[in-house]
DNA sequence: AGGTCGGCCTGGCAGC
DNA sequence: TGCTGCCAGGCCGACC
């Protein structure tokens, strides 16, 4: 599943590439993909644009084109993009692309470059999806949507506290919630409250200070960790060169039901919460019950005074 | 308004 | 072997 780490390393791989090139011809093959807006409009909105940056907001895959319109993607579950390299060079990817059912199979859309090489989009579930916007529209869309860039400056401790005051539902629905933090899906949420010792059911509002410095820093370093990784392919996601990640193979709790947690030797277990299958460590991640009451800090309390 | 749940999709796999 | 049915989950809309 494309998270955060996974979307970010495809966008690496994209644009020292793409920027610059001009889209020559935009087929879509699958009028899913551009719903609910017709595969015409896109394909018009399309050709002829030249890239000039490639970003990321989320989970979305940004192409910027010269007028200052965006194209827009988003990959869902099963949902890949691969650059094939221009006809007739030598690209040893290109062959595993294929191999990694990211050629015609299940192909959905199909961008030739002005260079000879060609972007495409293929997903099996069809749940991806990718349209065309203008900057203000995009930034409306993304307002209503999105929260806060996990790894910007903006996801402060103070942040991520005023966002979860109140909250009575479970942190693992708040993590998956993208209009309190970015990025974050099934994997990441799972991986993120075990780094950060808390109950994936824990209230939002359970939780004290400390809790909030521990979730920012579980949030952070479990993104990082991805990210350094190229992503984790549990079994669909490839990167743009048609590679796997390697963060499948350092999951500390996710997919691990029996298997012993790597910080104490318990069993991980797994629940569902928010219909979302959920892994976590019962003897390091303690469910807090109670809201936080302010301690009070007077100074005339401290041990030591008495024995 | 926050919380919860079902629907969208199809490949893969358990079970018979 | 071949069939049925269920599961995976990001996001959205409906509902309470």
């Amino acid at each position: 599943m494309p998270e955060l780490p996974e979307v970010e390393t495809i966008r690496r791989q994209l644009e020292p590439d793409l920027n610059g090139r001009v889209v020559e011809v935009a087929e879509v093959l699958d009028d899913y993909f551009t719903k609910p807006e017709p595969a015409g409009s896109f394909e018009r909105a399309v050709n002829g644009r030249e890239i000039i940056d490639v970003g990321r907001r989320g989970k979305y895959l940004l192409f910027e084109f010269d007028d200052k319109t965006t194209m827009v993607i988003h990959l869902r579950m099963t949902g890949s993009i691969v650059l094939l390299a221009p006809d007739g060079s030598e690209n040893p990817g290109d062959a595993r692309i294929h191999e990694a059912g990211q050629g015609e199979r299940h192909l959905k859309a199909r961008f030739t470059l002005d260079d000879g090489g060609e972007l495409r989009f293929t997903d099996p579930r069809r749940f991806g999806r990718g349209f065309v916007a203008n900057p203000e529209d995009l930034n409306s869309y993304f307002e209503s949507r999105l929260g806060v860039e996990p790894l910007s400056e903006d996801f402060t401790v103070d942040a991520l506290a005023s966002m979860t005051a109140g909250r009575t539902g479970p942190l693992k629905s708040f993590l998956l919630d993208q209009k309190g933090v970015v990025g974050v899906g099934n994997i990441y949420a799972d991986e993120a409250l075990f780094r950060a010792g808390l109950h994936p059911l824990s209230p939002g509002a359970s939780m004290k200070p400390e809790n909030h410095v521990a979730l920012r820093d579980g949030v952070v370093e479990a993104l990082e960790r991805g990210l350094d990784l190229g992503g984790a392919s549990i079994d669909d996601y490839r990167d743009a060169r048609g590679e796997q990640g390697g963060m499948q193979n350092e999951f500390l709790v996710h997919r691990r039901e029996g298997e012993e947690c790597v910080n104490c030797g318990s069993e991980i277990q797994r629940i569902v919460v928010g219909g979302r299958s959920t892994y976590f460590c019962p003897s390091c991640q303690k469910r807090l019950r109670r809201r936080p009451k302010r301690r009070r800090v007077e100074g005339g309390v401290r041990a030591g005074r008495h024995h």
